[in-house]
DNA sequence: TCTGGGGTCCTAGGACCC
DNA sequence: TCTGGGGTCCTAGGACCC
């Protein structure tokens, strides 16, 4: 009787960590509760943030001076991945106590799938949503959010609807109850642009979409919003995914450096550091890569670069430097400002040791990749970036100026003992050629 | 939110082939 | 040289998410 519309629809759940990395250091240190605390502060911005932080006018991305100027007792802290990927395979396994048929989003978000369990579970969906909740909240020592509705999109809105250590259930009949209330940039998958395009042809809520017809979608719209629409009207498109993500499809570094420069010199080394930063990744997860972008972006936000296909894949940053330094000045401009340099890898693969070519090309690489495997262990016993590229040296050293603080660039051991470790190792200075 | 960093997926259009 | 039609693969760029 409970949940007889559910008995031809889906139960999908999706529960949501609220404020999550905050959350983590408050369950891991009780001594912080009811306190405003907040993380991000290995890069002086507000990453995530408690509701007491949130009430006294911290908001994400604000920096530190200004959120001790609004809160001088907040407690800022370091991002602690560690701890919370503990917690997020913690509420991940309590969810599955109660269904196999749970889909990993993201570190603080999981959609579950109860359909068809209320007989083996001797309980209305409801219960069992109820239940959820209650073993996340009372084990973890962290609230969450919870939304219960027939499809993957209706169960977002319903997860944020009441928020924190909410539980909403939208049956099929209220869903339009819902919809009414929603603004159409609060759907999931719609962002600004699709927003900016349906408030002109007049849809502003979540409702006016859904009740359009098929035909009005397709004519105006494209497949992602067809789906969105056909979710929203309770049809399920979005199955809930058990698989678990497996290989990266790509793996990217960035960093902005401030103030903008045009200094040459300056900016390479800057994408030279991130491109070591990247392979540091794509070997911890052992995988190389044959395809590479690099980028720099502009003062007014704009972003150029070139994309590089490799013959053979490559997880060091030697190969990749090699390549990008004899087409940087493709991108780089005299007298543009640069705000920020960037590389992405892709076509990733998993390395695998290399077979000889007639070139001997793989035998230098290969020489690489014995030395970098070097540079990992030394990093594991001295810290990261012990040892670095020549091209990278000014990056290491650099002092970012943010308003009158000075941040050190991450550099945890003295430049010389990289520069004699590098010496020692006959890891060629690239920046020397350019 | 005048803009940090790390990701994924979709699509239009060109190249190339039969 | 001009004419059809259809398929696949790749790329660049856009949009969105956490």
């Amino acid at each position: 009787m409970l949940s007889k519309l559910f008995d031809f629809q889906k139960a999908i759940l999706h529960i949501d960590g609220d404020c999550f990395f905050a959350s983590c250091e408050v369950a891991k240190n009780p001594a912080l509760r009811g306190k405003p605390v907040v993380t991000g502060m290995e890069r002086g911005i507000v990453s995530s943030l408690t509701y007491e932080a949130k009430a006294r006018g911290v908001k994400r991305a604000m920096n530190l001076q200004e959120v001790r100027r609004i809160c001088p007792d907040v407690i800022f802290l370091p991002s602690d991945y560690e701890t919370y990927s503990l917690f997020s395979v913690r509420m991940y396994d309590i969810v599955r106590r109660y269904t196999s048929d749970v889909e990993e989003y993201s570190i603080d978000e999981c959609f579950a799938d109860l359909t068809g369990l209320q007989r083996p579970m001797n309980m209305s969906y409801e219960k069992m949503a109820e239940c959820i909740k209650r073993d996340l909240d009372n084990e973890l020592g962290i609230t969450f959010s919870i939304g219960l509705a027939p499809t993957k999109v209706l169960a977002k809105i319903g997860s944020k609807w009441k928020k924190p250590s909410g539980l909403t259930i939208i049956r099929g009949r209220e869903i339009d109850q819902y919809l009414e209330k929603l603004k159409i940039d609060a759907v999931w998958g719609v962002g600004p642009q699709t927003t900016a395009y349906l408030n002109k042809l007049g849809v502003r809520t979540a409702l006016d979409f859904a009740k359009k017809d098929e035909e009005w979608v397709r004519y105006y719209l494209a497949k992602p919003q067809l789906e969105i629409w056909r979710e929203l009207n309770g049809e399920v498109v979005h199955e809930v995914d058990i698989n678990k993500k497996t290989l990266y499809q790509s793996i990217s570094k960035t960093k902005t450096f401030t103030p903008p420069s045009s200094d040459r010199a300056f900016v390479l080394s800057q994408l030279s550091k991130n491109i070591e930063n990247a392979f540091i990744k794509a070997r911890r997860y052992k995988l190389a890569s044959k395809k590479l972008f690099f980028f720099l972006k502009t003062q007014d936000f704009k972003y150029v670069g070139i994309e590089i296909k490799i013959n053979r894949a490559t997880s060091t940053p030697s190969d990749a430097m090699a390549l990008i330094g004899g087409r940087f000045d493709e991108v780089f401009k005299k007298n543009v400002l640069y705000r920020a340099s960037g590389i992405i890898l892709s076509d990733l693969s998993e390395h695998k040791p290399s077979q000889l070519d007639i070139f001997g090309e793989v035998l230098k690489s290969d020489k690489y990749f014995k030395i970098f495997g070097s540079v990992d262990d030394l990093a594991m016993r001295y810290g990261k970036h012990a040892l670095f590229l020549g091209t990278s040296w000014q990056a290491m050293n650099y002092k970012q100026h943010q308003g009158d603080r000075e941040v050190k660039a991450d550099r945890k051991n003295s430049l010389f003992q990289g520069e004699t470790i590098r010496k020692r190792l006959a890891i060629p200075m690239l920046g020397e050629a350019w």
